[in-house]
DNA sequence: CTAGGGTTAG
C-alpha cells in the first residue's frame, strides 16, 4: 500500500518533470528532442499534451498541434487557449476564428488571444470590434493588446486614446505605445514619449537604443545606452549589434569582452557578427570557446561556413550538430545548391524530419537554377503548402528554361499574385523575345492595381528597345518619372540602351548626363549605343573617358567599344584596345571579343592575320566568327580561306540558308559558276530555307509586327520599304499596340 | 509544468 502511494507520488513528479522538459525544449526550438521525450513517455496528463501542442505550434508545426488537439479526449480551458495562441503565432486568423467561435468556455486569455491575432495580422477593425464584446474589462492584458496593435501600425492617436481610458495602466502598456515609435523608425516622437513617461525599465530603455540602432543612429544609441542606470544582457548585445550591423566589429567586440553578464545570446550575437563580415575564424574560434551551444550557435557557425563557400566544413559541423534544427539543414542544402550540388542537397532534403516552406523553396530554387524544370515541378506540386515564393520561384525557372507557356500557367493558377511574381514573368517575356507580351503585362500589371517598381521599369523599356518602339518607350519614361523612377541608376541604364537603339542617340546621351553615379553597366549602355548608332568615335572617346574616371570597364565595355572600332573601321585603335583589354585589365577575351576583332581585321582587308586570329584563340569560335570571316572572304575575293570558313560554318549550322547564300555569291562573284550551282543543289535537297524575318515598326503611337515571310510582300532585304506593303502587312498580322492610354489611366 | 500584453541573438 505504501509503496503503490509511493509509486504514484514518483510518477506523477516523473509526468511533472517531463513536462516541464517537453515546454522548454519546445521553447528553444528543439522540437525533434520534445517529440522524442514526448513519444517516450507512458504517463501522460492533460498538461503533456498541452505543452507539446505549443511546442508543436512555437516551431511552425501547426497542423501537427492540431491533429493532436483533436486526438485529446480531456481538454481543459487552457488546451484551448494553446491551439489559439498557436493559430496566432503562426498567422492563421481564420483558423483562429473558428476555434475562438467553438470554444466552451473563455477566460481573458482566450480574449487577448483572438485581440492579438486580429491585430498581428492587420485586422484592426475585428480587433476593436471584439474588444467592445469583451464582458470583463478589468484584464489588462487585452487592454495592452489594443494599444500594442494600434502603436505598431502607428495608429498613435487611437492608441493614447485607449491609453487615457484604461483602468490601471502600467508599465506594459506605455512601452506599447513607445514599441510603436521606435519599431517604426520614429525615434523623434519616440524619445519626446520616452521622456513624458512617468516611469522606465530596462525595457524602455532597450527599446530606444533597438530603436536608434535600427535607423542607424549609432551616436543616439549608444548616449542612451550610457545612460542605462542598470544595463542588461538584452541593452549589452542590442548595442553590440547595433555596432556589427554597421560593420564596426571591433567595437563590437570590445563591447562583448566587456560585458559583465554574458550569456549565449551574446555569444551568438558575436559569432554572427563575424559571419556576417565573414571573418569565419574570429566566428569558429569563438565558437569553440564558448562554454555551451544551441541551435542557434551551430546553425550560425553552419551559415558561416557556406557563406565563405567553404562546404565541406560547413558539412563537419552539421554532421557534429546534436540535434539538427530545419535552419542548419536548410543552410546547408542553400550552400549546396549555390555549387550546383543538388545530389548532396537532395540528400539531406531527404532525410530532414522536417521540413518548413523555406527549405522546400530553396530546393526548387535549386532545381530551376540548373534548368532541371521537371524535378522541381515535382518538389512543387509536391508541396502542401505554397508561399508566394514558390509560385514565383517557378515561374522564374520555367522563363529562364525558355518555356513561356509553362511559366504563364502558373502565374494564371496563383491566388495571389505580388510584384515579383509580375516582374518574373515580364523578365521572361524580355528574355525569351516576347516583347509584345511583356508590354501587354505591364499594362495589366497596372490594372491589377500593382505598382511598377524599378525593375518592372527596366524590362518595359528594354522590351522598347529592342521592339525600337520609340514612342511607347517615351511614354513609359514620362511614367518613370510621374511615380519617381526616373532617377533610379537601374531604370535610367534601361533608358539609355532604349534610346540608344531606337536611334535616339542624342536623348540616350542626355539620361546619361543627368545621372549623378554612373556604374559600370551605365557606361556600357552608352557606349554599346554609340557603337549601334555608328558613332565609333565617340565610343572609343566614352571608354577613354570612363577609364579616366576609374571605373573599371569589364567584358561587355569591350564588346561595346571593339564593336564600335569594326562598325566604323577603326583597325588600329580596336586591335590596340584589345591588346589592352587582355594585359591591362586581366579580361579574358570570350569568343564575342574575337568577334569583333576578326571582323575588324576581316572588313579591312587583313583576312589573314584574321585566321591567324582565330587560330591562336582560346575559346571555341562559333558560328559568329566564321560568318564574319566568310563575309570578309567574299568582300575582298578569298575563295581559298573562304572555304574553310564556309565549311566550318555548314558545320555549326547545317540549316541556315543565308550561309548558303553568301557562299554561292562569293563563288558567283569569282566565276566559280559550278560551285555556285552545287550549292544550290545542295540546299534544294538539305531543305534550307531562308527564315521568315520579323520585325517591328512603330507609326504614330502604335508599335506594329509584321513577318516578312510572304514573297509578294517581301524586298530583296526581308524589310517591307513601301508604306502601301506595310499597310497590307499590318493587316495580314492583325496586332498593334497602344501603351500611352491604358497606362496613364492605370496609375 | 501548459495559454495572453512591452525588449535582445539566429
Amino acid at each position: 500500500m505504501k509503496q503503490g502511494l509511493r509509486k504514484v507520488s514518483e510518477q506523477r513528479s516523473n509526468v511533472f518533470y517531463q513536462n516541464l522538459k517537453i515546454s522548454r525544449l519546445g521553447k528553444s526550438g528543439r522540437l525533434e528532442e520534445a517529440i522524442k521525450v514526448f513519444t517516450l513517455m507512458d504517463q501522460k496528463n492533460t498538461v503533456t499534451y498541452n505543452s507539446m501542442i505549443s511546442a508543436y505550434a512555437k516551431n511552425g508545426r501547426i497542423n501537427d498541434a492540431r491533429h493532436l488537439f483533436d486526438q485529446m479526449t480531456n481538454r481543459n480551458l487552457v488546451s484551448w487557449n494553446s491551439m489559439l495562441a498557436g493559430y496566432l503565432h503562426n498567422d492563421k486568423v481564420e483558423e483562429a476564428h473558428d476555434l475562438f467561435d467553438k470554444m466552451p468556455k473563455r477566460d481573458p486569455f482566450s480574449w487577448t488571444l483572438m485581440i492579438s491575432c486580429y491585430m498581428r495580422t492587420g485586422k484592426l477593425d475585428r480587433a476593436r470590434a471584439l474588444f467592445d464584446l469583451l464582458p470583463d474589462k478589468t484584464d489588462t492584458a487585452c487592454w495592452n493588446a489594443m494599444i500594442a496593435g494600434y502603436a505598431k501600425k502607428c495608429r498613435f492617436a487611437e492608441a493614447k486614446s485607449l491609453l487615457n481610458e484604461m483602468p490601471g495602466k502600467n508599465l506594459v502598456s506605455w512601452n506599447s505605445i513607445l514599441t510603436g515609435y521606435t519599431q517604426n523608425g520614429e525615434m523623434v516622437l519616440g524619445s519626446q514619449f520616452f521622456e513624458e513617461m512617468p516611469e522606465r525599465d530596462l525595457v524602455s530603455w532597450n527599446l530606444m537604443v533597438a530603436g536608434f540602432v535600427d535607423v542607424g543612429a549609432l551616436d543616439s544609441a549608444w548616449e542612451y545606452f550610457q545612460r542605462i542606470p542598470n544595463p542588461n544582457v538584452v541593452s549589452w548585445v542590442t548595442m553590440l549589434c547595433g555596432f556589427a550591423r554597421i560593420g564596426r566589429l571591433v567595437e563590437a567586440r570590445r563591447l562583448f569582452d566587456e560585458m559583465p553578464c554574458r550569456n549565449i545570446v551574446s555569444w551568438n550575437a558575436m559569432i554572427a557578427a563575424y559571419v556576417q563580415s565573414l571573418q569565419i575564424d574570429e566566428a569558429a574560434s569563438l565558437f569553440m570557446q564558448m562554454p555551451e551551444r544551441d541551435s542557434v550557435s551551430w546553425t550560425t557557425i553552419i551559415n558561416g561556413y557556406v557563406r565563405v563557400g567553404k562546404l565541406d566544413k560547413a558539412r563537419k559541423y552539421l554532421d557534429e550538430m546534436p540535434y539538427k534544427n530545419i535552419g542548419a539543414q536548410t543552410a546547408m542544402i542553400c550552400g549546396y545548391v549555390q555549387n550546383n550540388r543538388m545530389e548532396e542537397a537532395s540528400k539531406i532534403f531527404h532525410r530532414m524530419g522536417t521540413r518548413d516552406i523555406v527549405c522546400w523553396n530553396t530546393m526548387i530554387a535549386g532545381y530551376t537554377q540548373c534548368g532541371r524544370m521537371n524535378e522541381a515541378a515535382n518538389l512543387f506540386y509536391k508541396m502542401v503548402e505554397k508561399d508566394i515564393v514558390s509560385w514565383n520561384t517557378m515561374i522564374v525557372g520555367y522563363a529562364q528554361a525558355g518555356q513561356m507557356d509553362k511559366a504563364l500557367k502558373i502565374f494564371k493558377e496563383m491566388s495571389e499574385r505580388n510584384v515579383v511574381s509580375w516582374n518574373s514573368l515580364i523578365t521572361g517575356f524580355v528574355q525569351n523575345g516576347l516583347y509584345f507580351d511583356a508590354l501587354k503585362s505591364f499594362v495589366l500589371m497596372g490594372q491589377e492595381g500593382k505598382k511598377p517598381d524599378q525593375l518592372t521599369f527596366s524590362c518595359g523599356l528594354s522590351a522598347c528597345a529592342n521592339l525600337a518602339a520609340l514612342q511607347v518607350g517615351k511614354q513609359l519614361h514620362h511614367l518613370a518619372f510621374k511615380v519617381g523612377y526616373s532617377n533610379n541608376l537601374f531604370v535610367s541604364n534601361a533608358l539609355i540602351t532604349m534610346y540608344a537603339k531606337c536611334g535616339r542617340i542624342l536623348d540616350a546621351k542626355a539620361v546619361f548626363k543627368g545621372i549623378d553615379l554612373a556604374d559600370v553597366v551605365t557606361w556600357n549602355s552608352l557606349i554599346a549605343g554609340y557603337a549601334l548608332n555608328g558613332c565609333g568615335k565617340e565610343a572609343v572617346k566614352l571608354f577613354e573617358e570612363m577609364v579616366s574616371e576609374r571605373v573599371s570597364p569589364d567584358e561587355v565595355t569591350f564588346i561595346g567599344v571593339l564593336t564600335a572600332c569594326s562598325h566604323v573601321g577603326l583597325v588600329e585603335q580596336g586591335l590596340e584596345l584589345f591588346k589592352c583589354m587582355v594585359h591591362v585589365h586581366n579580361i579574358e577575351p570570350l569568343a564575342e571579343h574575337y568577334a569583333c576583332v576578326i571582323d575588324l581585321l576581316g572588313r579591312a582587308g587583313r583576312v589573314d592575320e584574321a585566321f591567324e586570329m582565330v587560330r591562336g584563340m582560346k575559346v571555341k569560335a562559333h558560328a559568329g566568327i566564321w560568318s564574319a570571316l566568310l563575309w570578309a572572304c567574299q568582300l575582298h575575293q578569298k575563295p581559298e580561306l573562304g572555304e574553310i570558313a564556309s565549311e566550318k560554318l555548314l558545320e555549326l549550322q547545317p540549316d541556315r540558308s543565308s550561309n548558303h547564300v553568301l557562299l554561292s555569291n562569293m563563288h558567283a562573284e569569282v566565276g566559280r559558276w559550278d560551285d555556285v550551282e552545287k550549292i544550290r543543289g545542295f540546299m534544294k535537297e538539305s531543305g534550307a530555307q531562308k527564315q521568315p524575318g520579323c520585325s517591328w515598326i512603330e507609326i504614330q503611337n502604335e508599335v506594329h509586327a509584321f513577318v516578312s515571310n510572304d514573297p509578294m510582300l517581301r524586298t530583296t532585304d526581308g524589310i517591307c520599304s513601301t508604306s502601301k506593303t506595310l499597310t497590307a502587312q499590318i493587316k495580314n498580322t492583325g496586332q498593334k499596340f497602344d501603351i500611352q492610354a491604358q497606362l496613364l489611366e492605370s496609375l
